[in-house]
DNA sequence: ATGGGTGTGTACGCTGCCGCACTGACCAGG
DNA sequence: CCTGGTCAGTGCGGCAGCGTACACACCCAT
């Protein structure tokens, strides 16, 4: 099934005003992302950023022991290749493709120049930011704080949100993985989940049946990470003309 | 005693090149911090960004239950604040004076202003603020992944590293705040690190008395933030011209 | 100096998660 | 169609950390 695709499937594409748009447009370029596909590993130099459209993107840690635990994930509402423009170049974290789907790849100098031009794409992305520190920090929080199963449904639920289909494509292993426990913590959490009616497991299937059942059985951390993604974003999002602050002070 | 206080020990603001410096430097005002001052809570507008010298800050997430946790600390490396320039003006965390002492502040427009000029101060600022998302992604996944000793070990070398006195004023109640446990834990573990001679505790004080003993007792997450931040943080400090994105995109 | 409040040490049962081991179900390729 | 490899489910002992409760030690303020 052919789709055809835009760079308007990503939300920071999309909120780029014309002129903005039209100076990148050209230069992106259309990427598969085939599940489990490494974009970058611990102090490689990134060369491109990744702006998902379909593709859901997970950012995780490796520990020495080999125990992993992802810090966030990346859909359709931002970009991988953060530390591009924060200066560092590189992250002490691993993106791996955790849905299978596409993306646009934007070169390194061409993401930096339009950076630098200091317009909406610069605010764009340093409010993308800010969005992404709150969710590694709820993360920080909610992995101290509750359970397998709050943290299997919040994670359920802001991949939904990244618009995957109801029926994700992996296997409990890997998801035990991304939340840093044991592969029989997921079987017992989605087996209780399951049986709420909430989901439906098959062979390396999960399916998402009753959202509100997730819902009522995730913890705050999803309301949180979920509210406050929207404020820095939607803002953002339908504002052409932003006074600098320069202006404002000066007013 | 009264020490002299001076912009410079801010590592950002030592940072800065003479000019950019000068045009920041009438207008930092000092501030005392003492223990447990609230900076800001979860939703409020900030009005000014703190640029610590002697004080910690702890930035925190407090959870419905009650509940807090730890997802990073700013020392005299950092400044408080970030959503100020990120584009968000507030956060979902709070941030608390953990270890009493002074810091300089700079009004919200002012700092923007600098922000808005493209300069070193941008730069510095945004691979802060990089340094930053690494030390609190490494706390989602220590929280997962080790344990309270190796954790509280972990917290005290962070804190030393912030030009702390070795005898750290706080009571065991606040580090188990910090660490997302309770406080019979710290007391525990507290008490094996005594035992093994790294440390000494009073009554509302932890002094520590040999810091090899604790780095042979932590987690391997110490390394990964210190390292980090010291590479991001390090390269810019020496570097008084820098060639912007534009610049070389041009050449 | 002396009391009261705050901080620290200890104990005990409980629970959630880990580590390991093994069975059975599914599915793709020969 | 069968086979072999991957994935899901289950059981069991063990342990780290939790919740609760309480006793003692310190130190400040009266």
């Amino acid at each position: 099934m052919s789709v055809p695709h835009n760079p308007s499937q990503n939300h920071l594409l999309a909120a780029l005003p014309t002129a903005e748009f039209a100076s990148v447009a050209s230069h992106l370029e259309l990427v598969a992302l085939p599940l489990g596909t490494l974009i970058y590993e611990p102090g490689e130099q990134l060369q491109a950023a990744y702006f998902p459209t379909t593709a859901i993107v997970s950012l995780h840690y490796i520990m020495e022991s080999g125990a992993t635990a992802e810090t966030a994930g990346v859909g359709n509402e931002g970009v991988v290749g953060i530390s591009l423009f924060m200066g560092g170049d590189t992250t002490s974290s691993s993106a791996v493709v955790q849905t299978a789907g596409h993306a646009y790849r934007l070169e390194r100098s061409l993401l930096l120049q339009e950076f630098n031009r200091a317009g909406l794409m610069q605010r764009l992305l340093l409010r993308y930011t800010q969005a992404l520190m709150t969710q590694i920090a709820q993360t920080a929080a909610c992995n101290r704080h509750h359970s397998v199963e709050q943290r299997l449904a919040r994670w359920l639920l802001l991949t939904l949100d990244r618009g995957s289909s109801a029926d994700l494509v992996l296997t409990q292993e890997m998801v035990a993985g991304m939340l840093g426990v044991r592969r029989e913590g997921i079987t017992e959490a989605a087996g209780n989940l399951q049986r709420a009616g909430a989901i439906h497991c098959r062979r390396g299937h999960i399916s998402v049946l009753d959202r509100s059942a997730l819902e009522a059985r995730t913890c705050e951390c999803y309301a949180v990470v979920k509210t406050e993604v929207g404020r820095l974003l939607s803002d953002v999002r339908y504002r052409q003309e932003v006074p600098t602050a320069r202006q404002k002070a000066a007013h």
